[in-house]
RNA sequence: UGGGGCGUAGCCAAGUGGUAAGGCAGCGGAUUUUGAUUCCGCCAUUCCCUGGUUCGAAUCCAGGCGCCCCAGCCA
């Protein structure tokens, strides 16, 4: 089985893997489910094919799923074309959900009774603290925070407040709900993190019907465990969210509900690539201001513009297989994912012949106002692709490059005097070379060898070198776009 | 002594006490109707450093060093 073969049957282990199998075996996961949590801020890149493949993949190798989720909490930069467009990606890459389709946003009803509850136990509150002032109380790296004047409301007091909050009542930035866990944390995240905010704002799904919305960490593990997720596999700098993670689904009344097979939260190194801009900011940025032309332009590392590049999906996941999953960051050589779409495309694309920069060739020897229908092979790396007919005559282009007047040692292409083979045709020779006034060569001519059709000698002599053409009679002049 | 991670070849990455997988890149050589592909061979006496434990350490212990993440009402 070759390397690319192993993609489709899986194949490779890491860390990850390791845990899910170990988790099924010792009975702690009946079945295992996955999700690719995109937000929807922005077009699909080679980065998430990583986390794609992953969460996808891990699902399919142990006989569980993987659920799609947006997760849409945040209204003011999310848009539908971005939904729409990550559903297409995923499914181009060859990832299928099934019926899991879901949304952050349709658990918002849930989340809100939850945070109801936090409140009523007295693990949440409404604080009024200004953002400027909250952060300045948040304390430093170093110093430990201080607690908000407004931490010891009463249970009925915030949810009075937190129930206006859900009602309009108060402008954008006016209070928000906290978390009451530790001002003093080390882990920053645990210093009464905000869990919902006040965000005026339409959102893609659910309209004007909110005006408040959970953060990411109130949301993103209370849909995992909605959703029966067992392992909630995200990249490394979620790693500090983990105990707030974990926090909220001991504080909460869904610990009964999922029980043992509650989910957990791993994580993995996100992809780097040399050359590559990764980051949705930069990317959007390229395209608002025009430097590109769209999500989709050849350029971009994003999965449309991959496939307009000609990347075939299966490259994409043969390069993810070839980059492992691991928690130490790196960046990997942008040639390790050239050499997995070429390994690809050796196999899988039929051969053309093309002239990029023409130069003339004639015939000399081949009768004027005739021509033949040459075969060539349609991919030498695939018999199953079969062949092809192609026209040739007395007038062809070939490379300009595949031509030298004062050919270096080394160079075994065309040259004045020198025979060699036009690719599944036949053994041409260089008479003559004609220039125009300014010297620039303008046309080659030369003599051909009957004999030698479809480019063999009969008297067993040899070429160095093979050159491609396309008859001049035939040719069709090609705008060249590199985006 | 803020918290949390990570250091194995130029780049990824296995390895979890028994004597350093694999891939990419590179370098030789063979084949070749794509200077491609394919094929064969080479490419870490050493795993961030220094001590220690052990018959034996990349793996265990101690102490250093380096890099990354966290102070959004982003995700």
């Amino acid at each position: 089985m070759s390397a690319v073969e192993a993609v489709a049957s899986g194949g490779g282990r890491d860390f990850i893997r390791d845990i899910v199998a170990a988790d099924l075996s010792a009975g702690r996961a009946r079945e295992i489910v996955t999700r690719f949590p995109p937000e929807p801020n922005g077009y699909l890149h080679i980065g998430h094919a990583k986390s794609i493949c992953l969460n996808f993949g891990v699902a399919e190798e142990f006989g569980g799923r993987c659920h799609l989720r947006f997760d849409d909490t945040n209204p003011t930069k999310e848009e539908q074309e971005y939904i729409d467009a990550i559903e297409r990606d995923v499914r181009w890459l060859g990832f299928d959900w099934g019926r899991h389709l879901y949304h952050a946003s349709d658990y918002f009803e849930q989340l809100y009774e939850w945070a109801e509850h936090l409140i009523r136990n007295g693990h949440a509150f409404v604080d009024d603290t200004p953002p400027d002032e909250m952060r300045a109380m948040r304390g430093t790296l170093t110093e430990p925070g201080r607690n908000s004047p407004y931490r010891d409301r009463s249970p009925a007091e915030n949810l009075d407040l937190f129930r206006r909050m859900r009602a309009g009542e108060f402008p954008n930035g006016a209070r928000v709900l906290r978390a009451k866990i530790d001002m003093a944390a080390g882990n920053i995240n645990l210093r009464d993190p905000v869990l919902y905010r006040i965000l005026h704002a339409e959102h893609p799904r659910t309209g004007t019907k909110w005006s408040i919305y959970p953060t990411y960490d109130f949301a993103h593990g209370q849909s995992d465990a909605i959703e029966g997720v067992t392992h909630s596999i995200c990249t490394l700098e979620f790693e500090d969210h983990r105990p707030l993670y974990d926090w909220l689904i001991e504080h909460l009344p869904i610990q009964e509900r999922v029980g043992a097979s509650r989910p957990r939260q791993y994580e993995f190194a996100r992809l780097n690539l040399t050359y590559t801009v990764m980051s949705k900011r930069f990317l959007k940025r390229l395209v608002d201001e025009g430097h590109v032309t769209g999500w989709d332009d050849p350029r971009m590392p994003t999965l449309v513009g991959l496939r307009r590049r000609g990347v075939p999906p299966e490259a994409i996941r043969e390069f993810v297989r070839r980059v492992g999953v691991a928690r130490a960051n790196s960046l990997v050589d942008v040639g390790m994912f050239e050499a997995a779409v070429r390994d690809v495309l050796n196999r899988s694309a039929p051969r053309r012949m093309a002239v990029l920069r023409p130069l003339k060739l004639v015939i000399e020897n081949y009768p004027e106002g005739q021509g033949e229908q040459l075969e060539a092979v349609n991919n030498p790396e695939d018999v199953t692709a079969g062949t092809r007919m192609i026209p040739f005559g007395r007038e062809l282009f070939i490379e300009r490059e595949d031509f030298m007047e004062d050919p270096p040692k080394g160079f075994y292409r065309l040259a004045p005097g020198r025979e060699v083979r036009l690719r599944y045709a036949y053994f041409i020779t260089c008479r003559e070379v004609v220039k125009d006034a300014s010297g620039e060569i303008v046309e080659l001519r030369c003599t051909y060898d009957p004999a030698t059709r479809g480019g063999n000698a009969p008297d067993g002599r040899k070429v160095r070198g093979t050159i491609h053409w396309v008859a001049a009679s035939h040719a069709i002049p090609a705008e060249i776009r590199l985006y």
